[in-house]
DNA sequence: TATGAATGAGATTTCATTCAT
DNA sequence: AATGAATGAAATCTCATTCAT
């Protein structure tokens, strides 16, 4: 997917040359950032993994940060695609939990990308932003569709913005506390399912009778 | 509160001096931290605030990193009881709520603590370690403590836990996504909290009836 | 003999140009070290005089050690070879003198030798032990050669090996208690020279008649 | 020898304890040099050891240059005692080696003194010319005694001066050689005595006769 | 377009010495 | 005389970026 086809390399025209340099680049980045963070993907790491010379780097690249924030970007429409194509035609809270379920599969998939996100707030602002409007508006159409179809509580929009923070959120801790481990990324627990689907079926906590009309 | 009282300097004994040295660094530190992140908190940068010799940095602290340790764990305690002094003797559902604007609350009266908390997993890990064991395990019980009262839906301790990442990754990303801004942080939106109410008290979905006994 | 060649700069290929920085720093390196010493050849002033970057010099040694470990080795063996060629074809003890000789000679031609010699052992250990690695095994042979020629006392291989310690310990004070003077080295006093040839030749003491068998 | 009588530190008066102090001191630093060398024998480290305040060591010493010049001569001193006493009435040739047996003794008695030797010539070096002054014109009388007891070969005044550095030398290269090792000191092998007895009796080159004479 | 040596600012840390108490 | 915190200069090393070939 990120991977750069490693065939011929003669025989390439100009264009496709120089997109073929672009490309190993940035595979490169994506595995020094995915193994090593942000902080230790210096471009001299980078070009010795992509086999270029540094200076290589700045023909494809103004500048180290422009690469950094493209990737999270770029692997973030990866993941919504995996995500679209694993969710099914059920109900929607039975889709939402397969789109839940779905991102820890794609963590498994592509397992740079847990800490290319997660780093990516500090390291790649402007990246991580992009990312963030990418997904959160994805997410919050999903969730208008739900509401139009009579299938969720009351909500407006402007609490569906926040609801998308917190459903992102859960993804975002959830996935550093169970998914990362010593060598690789594992499979998250079933309880971790079984409790995300029934916080958002039923809810945390009982409400007491006279308040349930709020 | 994490203030270096600027009062009278004279007359300290060598005990107090030491103590009041060492405070100032803290305080400077957490101010730097907070205004520019880790990253740009130098120990010139942080000595130069504290207005005492970069030498003088290392007859308090063994180095740079166990300083930048120590900021998240403290700032994170004054924050439990903060939060514990504003939640109310109502329901479990209200007092999470309590809980969750308390947190807010708290943001605005030390503004450094978004930045120090945020950046902490990857510029102070040991610290954020800290602070988030601290945080959860008071979470965890608070949760077990509703669960005894019959206050909560059915979850086990495992889905507990869970659930705590949950709550701790919304505070995480609301707080990003409102509470920054220009210059400054600003009051979380009520709708960000009437979101965060009706998902903890009635879930975000409504389940079609036959499911409702899973 | 370790002076770059301070020709043409200009029309030299990459490959030149590189060999050629690498070899400023050395000399400059050896200029430093000779005049103040390893404790006074920071990367800084090595650099400076080189007249290059500090960064530079990261570019051609891993560090500063590495560098200060290939002066001794580098330079000990143009002393081999300029020694090698001052010795004759006289008998075994004139040549011992003609090699001591020459060292003292040598010490002249490359007066920073005699300072990188006596302070490699604690500032440069790895480089001392390849310097006098060499030094001492092409001695032994010298001297293996001369008994297998009738030309020496009886000695075993392992008081050999300790005749070597000596005689290169007679050299290194010497070396500095008659080659220092204010400006620059001077020549070696003959009396020294004789001192020597009568030690190597005749022994030091006269040994009473009955232990002549010893 | 150099250890501070550790008895009752109570009921001194002001002049035994300052003095008290300043041993601890001395005795600290001969430790510290003597197990890790000058360079790692910081004011701060010598202090510990000595369990004195920083300060205190500047009440007893105009520098730390100061101490460590001390060092090597006050040792040294001890040495010449050490050797004077397993000095017997034999031959002068028999009379040196056991002087030469007697320096790798005390090599063992003290073993903080190799090290404190060795270094000192480039950490301390007025310490070592001091030293060496001691022990050369110590030794040098000893020869022109022998001399006058007709029991050398024909050396000149000047020539046993440099005779003196050779012997010295003897002592410094071989003590380096064989005296280390892994942990502590070790006793120096029997073909190394032997090697050096055959030296300095008979010479290490047999002479063709014709050269005899000169 | 590719190369990779050169640059130099900036970061952390050490340590001899001072000095107020 | 003893204390030990404060000082600040200096050292090594990293790395994003430039530029001549």
């Amino acid at each position: 997917m990120t991977q750069a086809t490693s065939a011929k390399v003669t025989k390439l025209n100009r264009v496709e040359r120089n997109a073929w340099t672009k490309q190993k680049i940035f595979d490169a980045a994506t595995k020094v950032v995915g193994k090593y963070g942000y902080a230790e993907a210096s471009v001299a790491r980078i070009t010795e993994v992509a086999d270029v010379a540094q200076g290589t780097f700045y023909n494809h690249f103004e500048n180290r940060q422009e690469l950094l924030d493209q990737l999270l970007p770029k692997i973030g429409l990866d993941m919504v695609h995996f995500i679209r194509a694993r969710t099914g035609t059920a109900d929607e809270a039975r889709q939402e939990i397969e789109r839940f379920s779905a991102f820890f599969d794609f963590i498994r998939e592509v397992p740079e990308f847990l800490r290319i996100l997660n780093e990516a707030e500090f390291f790649a602002p402007a990246g991580y932003q992009k990312h963030f409007d990418n997904i959160s508006s994805a997410y919050l159409r999903i969730l208008q569709r739900a509401r139009a179809a009579g299938a969720t509580s009351t909500f407006s929009d402007e609490e569906f913005e926040a609801i998308v923070q917190v459903l992102m959120g859960a993804r975002g801790y959830l996935s550093r506390r169970y998914s990362y481990s010593e060598h690789g990324v594992t499979a998250v627990p079933d309880h971790v399912i079984s409790a995300y689907r029934k916080l958002v079926t039923h809810g945390l906590f009982n409400v007491p009778d006279e308040e349930t009309k709020s």
